[in-house]
RNA sequence: UCCGCAGUAGCUCAAUGGUAGAGCGGGUGGCUGUUAACCACUAGGUUGGGGGUUCAAGUCCCUCCUGCGGAGCCA
């Protein structure tokens, strides 16, 4: 718990704060804001400041080019701070550290140290915080400091005639992104942002930070994207983040309170899952390996062993997709049932996908509105059922839209938004021909041309979140679906062998993690629901 | 891989073929209630690289590099 133990550097002798020649102290503002997505933006690049980046190779990656580049600008909207005190912050941080007492060999601190999640509990007492300089203003005599610590943000004031020579000198001397220590009185006062402030009668600093790169003011893509570890510093990123640790939490329990058991596929792999997409490839000890672009197929036997099963990480994709639906690394949750059929696994989408957005709705509010997210859109969606239209019936309503295609197409990004638009809350296509979809789905009995597929289409444009089926538990035709895909039979003997000993009815989905949370929180590109997105042509930090 | 757009100060952007500017950030100074504070002054440029047209190119042409958006593919 000590902060001078992990290598920030505390620097005692900067205390008394004189300005050191030749090397004078930044005075920046906030920062680490964005939001205006790249699709509205002009187009501008640039080039990264001290050049170009050491690319990096892998075996199985592009280099890392990093050069700088911005389409698009992202712009922050006026500073809100919220009452940290809500309820789904207090609840956020009940396991916090911050209270602990200092490890020994320290002196010990006087005041409580408290975080920004535990004001309403400490007004009018003398308190401690620690955290980093958000924003910092300064009007004559006064200084007021936006104390960033993680769970929210704190206005701080030093008044000139209350405090002593060396904290004024302080404040002076603050910067954006510089680490304090910060104590004083803490009150409730309504001219400041959140409703609390603190009276400031002591400051403690770690470190001066010095041309700390994200500004208050616009800034590209491309720029942001170069320096996402500081990005994710931004009120922002902070509340796409903590939206998507929720998501994944309640996925977890979602499973695991419905019997599941959680099985972890192989991200190394020696052959492609559904052999269409490109995948990574690495060397593993001479021989080629692959990293994973999906469980399923390691979640069937499983089935078999423990009835319901689900798989929660990284798959990886090395198509050239240069849209804001792909990644080259996506998280993705996929669920196998054993002896559940078609129907069944209808009802367990909608009936996953609507407790998940019922619970972001439910703990996420502050985050929701802080990405000024219009909650109203996603109400819809957590009550059942949701409505489930027939591939042939999909594509004359299409038709009927105007979209120009035929009967045997896949739906593209377009056709998609069309499609769900059609609808307040997500929609599910069925029955999609069999020559479009992988080859391990069930043929439907009433007409084999056709599989026991299910794509989930979100609202808002946001396309197919999950993508399911029946699986074939008939080793004739899946032998015979492997031999027409071209895929090589030896690599598959283990999974046939769960058609061979006890075969059973299954079904199974996967959801791509990132595109539920994009939907979720309203933004326009992966990238951002993502805390280091890997893209083409990207690989850093 | 294909189609389209773009590259100017640290960042975000201006600039009819005719003296490269602004805001933010930085520096100096001012202000007792700021909310991306404000005001004054100030420093800051090989206009992505190369070639060409022209009396004259950030601007027009060719080429390369880089990125962004989309298509395909998919979650």
């Amino acid at each position: 718990m000590c902060i001078r133990r992990v290598g920030v550097q505390f620097r005692p002798a900067r205390l008394p704060l004189k300005k050191r020649e030749g090397t004078p102290f930044a005075l920046e503002s906030p920062g680490g804001s964005v939001g205006r997505p790249a699709s509205a933006g002009r187009g501008r690049t640039r080039r990264m400041a001290g050049g170009e980046l050491a690319s990096r190779r892998l075996p199985f990656a592009r280099a890392g080019r990093e050069a700088a580049v911005s389409t698009g600008t992202v712009r922050l909207k006026p500073t809100h701070i919220a009452n940290t005190s809500s309820l789904p912050s207090m609840l956020r941080n009940s396991g916090d550290l911050g209270t602990m007492p200092p490890s020994s060999g320290r002196p010990p601190m006087k005041d409580p140290v408290i975080t920004i999640s535990q004001l309403s509990d400490h007004v009018e007492e003398q308190v401690t915080l620690r955290g980093w300089v958000y924003n910092w203003r300064k009007k004559g005599k006064l200084r007021f400091i936006i104390l960033r610590d993680g769970f929210g943000y704190l206005q701080c004031v030093v008044f000139r005639p209350n405090v002593d020579d060396e904290v004024w000198e302080a404040a002076t001397q603050l910067t954006q992104e510089s680490s304090i220590e910060i104590s004083g009185k803490l009150i409730a006062d309504e001219r400041a942002p959140g409703g609390f402030e603190l009276q400031v009668n002591q400051i403690k600093i770690l470190q001066i930070t010095e041309d700390y790169p994200i500004g208050k003011k616009d800034h590209g893509v491309d720029f942001l994207l170069n320096h996402r570890h500081l990005w994710l510093r931004s009120k922002r990123q902070h509340a796409i983040m903590h939206i998507r640790s929720e998501a994944e939490f309640g996925i977890r329990e979602y499973f695991q309170t419905r019997n599941f058991t959680l099985i972890d596929s192989p991200i190394l792999t020696p052959a492609a899952c559904e052999g269409t997409s490109t995948l990574f490839e690495t060397d593993y000890f001479g021989e080629p390996a692959y990293l994973s672009q999906s469980g399923q197929l390691y979640l069937e036997p499983a089935a078999a062993a423990l009835g319901k099963v689900y798989c929660f990480g990284p798959t990886f994709r090395a198509e050239k997709s240069k849209t804001r639906r792909h990644l080259m690394e996506f998280w993705m949750v996929e669920p196998e049932v054993a002896w559940l059929r078609f129907e069944g696994l209808l009802e367990l989408c909608e009936d996953f996908l609507s407790t998940i957005v019922s619970r972001i709705l439910d703990r996420c509010a502050v985050d929701l509105e802080r990405l000024e997210r219009d909650v109203s859109k996603l109400d819809a969606a957590t009550s059942k059922p949701y409505p489930r239209i027939d591939y042939g019936d999909a594509v004359q309503r299409l038709k009927a839209e105007g979209v120009e295609m035929e009967f045997g197409e896949d739906f593209g990004g377009d056709d998609e938004t069309v499609l769900a638009g059609l609808f307040d809350r997500p929609v599910m296509v069925t029955r999609y021909p069999a020559d479009i979809k992988a080859f391990y789905m069930e043929p439907d009995s009433e007409d084999p041309t056709r599989a026991l597929a299910v794509d989930v289409l979100a609202p808002e444009g946001y396309g197919e979140i999950i993508g399911g089926s029946e699986r074939s538990a008939d080793l004739e035709h899946l032998e015979r679906q492997i031999a027409t895909h071209g895929l090589p039979r030896e690599a598959f003997d283990w999974y046939l062998d769960v058609r061979k000993y006890g075969a059973f009815p299954h079904s199974g989905f996967g959801m791509g993690l990132e595109r539920f949370v994009s939907w979720m929180c309203g933004i326009p590109h992966l990238r951002e629901a993502i805390p280091y997105p890997r893209m083409i042509n990207r690989l850093y930090p």
